[in-house]
RNA sequence: GGGUUGUUAGCUCAGUUGGUAGAGCGUCUCGUUUACACCGAGAAUGUCGGCGGUUCGAGUCCGUCACGACCCACCA
């Protein structure tokens, strides 16, 4: 049959697409030569939940041209494909569409119900983006496809947590950490998007105790007095005056000469029935604002660093859904305990956590809802700073001085959830971390050495840039899907850290036994978690048990693991580690890592740490940093503005060799992708000069008892030998342009090539 | 505030170690007896952001200014 005039992408990729699967070209090992060195790369993997994007199908053709570059070579190639669990995102997913099924919400179905359900959404929309990726033409292994929380994936993540425990990576602790109040659980610092909104700065007067007062001093920078008054009150002010209610005390600077005459000196905390010292620390500045700051340790990250250094109690005011506290004792018996610790009484972190200090007419308004009456009960108590103002009456037209209240409006930075978009509370909460201080050193030294090296060299900077500034990283989450934390707790807040329950209680009976304790004492703790442990495999519901027999039961950590925890291990649990498996021996360290530089710190610079923690090695020798794929116009796409390209309408109309064309030649390093459809549809007419070269040779028998010849014709038309000559320097530039990532330099000399020489001479000379 | 990175033809961009500028798309003119109109032949368009410096010579190196993008941090 006759060649198509123009080539038919739908038909033809549909059929070459279910070849290349069928004959699995893409399984590790495939055309490699014997003895040929080994090219691998892991795909950055998307959500399960996820479909194809932009940015995925440009960075999925970059790994698809190297890996089929090095295979058509005869290297030993794998490209390892898989998805990720993404706890929140899918998490989010899920409960939506529970919720538009109007069906029982997560926590009226508990939570192995939910996971059942998570599961389920798993195995129905987990194929759609593999499908999407095998549409795109990508040629990887499909056979090994992973999961992170299928297969060998879950022991390797929960094995490395126990590891990096036992080794003092890893701890628990009582932090301000980032606090999504939407989803209920802490969030790491890269979690957090800082966005500038408008806001209001207030102004409110602590008064002095005991009726004292002082003379406020002001002078200009010349030292010259501006202002001299006495004043019984220290002025502070506030972007978020809900929090004055757990404050711990008031700060100046030490240097400040207005505040001296009253440091050490107590005042009133408004709207509360509660003293607070004021008290000198380095933290605030004396040339912003009255140059007085108050302090509320567990709600803001500087004043938690103040709370710290000057041993104050941090009296946390929400509760996990950002409203005021509503739990605990009757206020007038927390704040009587208050005064007390305030005096000297002995407390402790948990008291202090448990002391609900929020008076009972705020307790469970919504932050912001309190945010108002707070500013509202602070005007009526004639505690605003004010300012004279002259107001006009309309209907009258006299004139009239009255104070108002000082409300600066200022434009802010505010946390925001980068998954819920609401606004994150700083929140003083029991996390586990990781002491990347401790397992950051390698991940540096690699990439000043050159065991690593990050394309293009500005991702260097900004790699060390964020290591050399690292802080600890947040890794446990109040969710429910994910890896959930390997660690047991008994009655007497003990934990244990291990790879399996009975681990957990082995353990427990070995801490028990080491306590030196009376003998009786031991032992009936001892047998307790014993029984515990035997019976825990039995059919009693633990209710049941408890109510008839004292024996001690670990109960597990409800929390899960930040998914990049376990996407930072994604190199070698994909290579099936800690098993030393024939991959990892063979593809381990992967070659390259092809993927966007708005993930260096979530997953690059984590899996660096990761596999050189777990394994010693680094987990790629190059990485490969593309920027953001945006519209024609080079805008972020977003479904909000409509400008989303989808790529799968791309292939519809323009073919996939069209879309992977445009991308190899958009790929030069640094800088923005803008994504124009008309540049794509450019190329897919080379894809039909190309086609139709084809076509002209078929018509004139080029093809005819060519395909069973076993030695080459001899050539000897001088149009032959130049095309010859030609093909080879393509070739050689091709290869070069490959070698440096330079997938544009590829692009345009295969172009060139093609419709400049081929269509334009060649055939031109064989007419 | 710190950092990174841009500013080259109407648009989107390339330009390796310094030697008086290139591509695609778009525009204009001409062309349709069969490889291809998703085409062919031809054309126009740039003081390479401004200023200063190094050099025989600078889009390319140095300094400085202007505007933009992004990232990180942050003043209550």
């Amino acid at each position: 049959m006759p060649m198509e005039k123009t080539f038919n992408a739908a038909e033809a990729e549909a059929r070459i697409s279910k070849l290349w699967i069928d004959q699995k070209v893409g399984r590790a090992g495939a055309n490699a030569k014997p003895d040929a060195e080994a090219f691998s790369i892991m795909i950055p993997p998307p959500n399960v939940t996820g479909s194809l994007h932009m940015g995925h199908a440009f960075n999925n053709t970059l790994q698809d041209i190297l890996i089929r570059w090095h295979r058509m070579r005869g290297h030993d190639t794998l490209w390892q494909v898989g998805t990720d669990h993404a706890g929140i995102a899918t998490q989010m997913v899920v409960e939506r569409e529970l919720a538009k099924a109007k069906a029982p919400t997560r926590r009226e179905m508990g939570r192995e119900a939910f996971l059942a359900k998570v599961w389920e959404w798993k195995d129905q929309s987990g194929g759609t983006i593999i499908n999407q990726l095998k549409r795109l033409g990508a040629s990887c292994d499909w056979d090994r496809e992973a999961f992170t929380m299928s297969g060998n994936f879950p022991d390797a993540v929960i094995k490395v947590f126990v590891d990096m425990y036992n080794k003092g990576l890893i701890y628990r602790g009582k932090r301000l950490v980032n606090w999504d109040p939407h989803f209920e659980t802490a969030i790491s610092d890269l979690e957090v998007e800082n966005i500038e909104v408008k806001g209001h700065m207030w102004h409110f007067k602590y008064i002095l105790a005991g009726g004292e007062s002082y003379d406020y001093v002001e002078k200009d920078a010349e030292g010259t007095v501006i202002l001299r008054e006495k004043r019984n009150y220290i002025s502070i002010a506030t972007t978020r005056p809900e929090t004055m209610l757990g404050d711990g005390a008031v700060a100046v600077h030490p240097s400040d000469a207005r505040y001296a005459p009253i440091v050490g000196k107590m005042v009133h905390l408004p709207l509360c029935d509660r003293l607070i010292p004021i008290i000198t620390d380095e933290y605030p500045d004396p040339t912003f604002g009255s140059g007085a700051v108050k302090i509320t340790g567990a709600h803001d990250f500087n004043d938690y660093q103040v709370a710290k250094r000057a041993n104050l109690p941090c009296y946390r005011l929400m509760d996990t859904r950002g409203a005021m506290r509503a739990d605990g004792a009757p206020y007038e018996v927390s704040v009587a305990r208050a005064r007390e610790i305030a005096a000297g009484s002995p407390t402790s972190e948990a008291e202090v956590d448990s002391l609900n200090l929020v008076p009972e007419k705020y307790r469970g308004l919504d932050r912001f809802e309190a945010r108002k009456q707070v500013v509202a009960d602070i005007n009526a108590a004639g505690l605003a700073v004010t300012v004279l103002v002259k107001s006009i009456d309309e209907e009258t037209g006299s004139e009239a001085l009255h104070l108002e209240p000082v409300v600066d409006n200022k434009p802010i930075m505010q946390p925001f959830g980068d998954r819920s978009k609401v606004v994150i509370e700083p929140m003083l909460t029991d996390q586990w971390f990781v002491d990347t201080g401790l397992i950051v050193g390698p991940a540096l030294d690699a990439v000043r050495s050159g065991d690593t090296v990050i394309m293009p060299q500005s991702g260097e900077r900004t790699y060390f840039h964020w290591l050399e500034n690292i802080e600890p990283w947040c890794i446990s989450r109040q969710l429910w899907w994910g890896h959930q934390i390997p660690v047991w707790y008994d009655t007497e807040g003990n934990h244990y850290c291990a790879s399996s329950e009975a681990e957990a209680y082995q353990l427990a009976l070995n801490k028990a036994r080491s306590r030196n304790a009376p003998a009786s004492e031991i032992t009936a703790r001892e047998e307790g978690l014993v029984k515990a442990q035997m019976l825990r495999g039995q059919v009693l519901s633990r209710e049941v048990f408890t109510e008839e027999s004292q024996v001690a039961f670990l109960t597990r950590d409800p929390d899960v693991l930040d998914t990049w925890f376990s996407s930072g291990l994604w190199p070698i649990g994909t290579l099936g580690w800690p098993d030393n498996t024939p991959e990892l021996q063979r593809y381990f360290p992967t070659s390259a890592l092809i993927t966007g530089a708005d993930i260096i710190f979530f997953w690059v610079a984590r899996m660096m740490m990761m596999q050189l923690a777990v394994v010693d090695q680094v987990p790629f020798k190059t990485v490969y940093l593309h920027g953001l794929v945006r519209d024609a116009k080079g805008k972020k796409m977003s479904k909000s503005l409509g400008n989303v390209i989808d790529p799968l309408e791309i292939i519809d109309e323009f073919g996939a060799d069209a879309l992977r064309f445009a991308n190899a030649a958009m790929a030069s390093l640094g800088g923005t992708l803008k994504m124009d459809t008309q540049r794509i549809a450019g190329y897919r007419n080379f894809g039909t000069k190309l086609w139709n070269a084809c076509r002209f040779a078929e018509m004139n028998g080029v093809w005819d008892g060519h395909t069973t010849a076993t030695t080459p014709p001899q050539v000897t038309a001088t149009a032959n030998l130049w095309i010859i000559g030609e093909t080879a320097k393509t070739l050689a530039e091709v290869d070069a342009a490959l070698q440096d990532y330079r997938f544009d330099t590829a692009a345009d000399a295969l172009y060139k090539f093609v419709w400049g020489k081929v269509c334009d001479w060649y055939v031109e000379f064989a007419k």
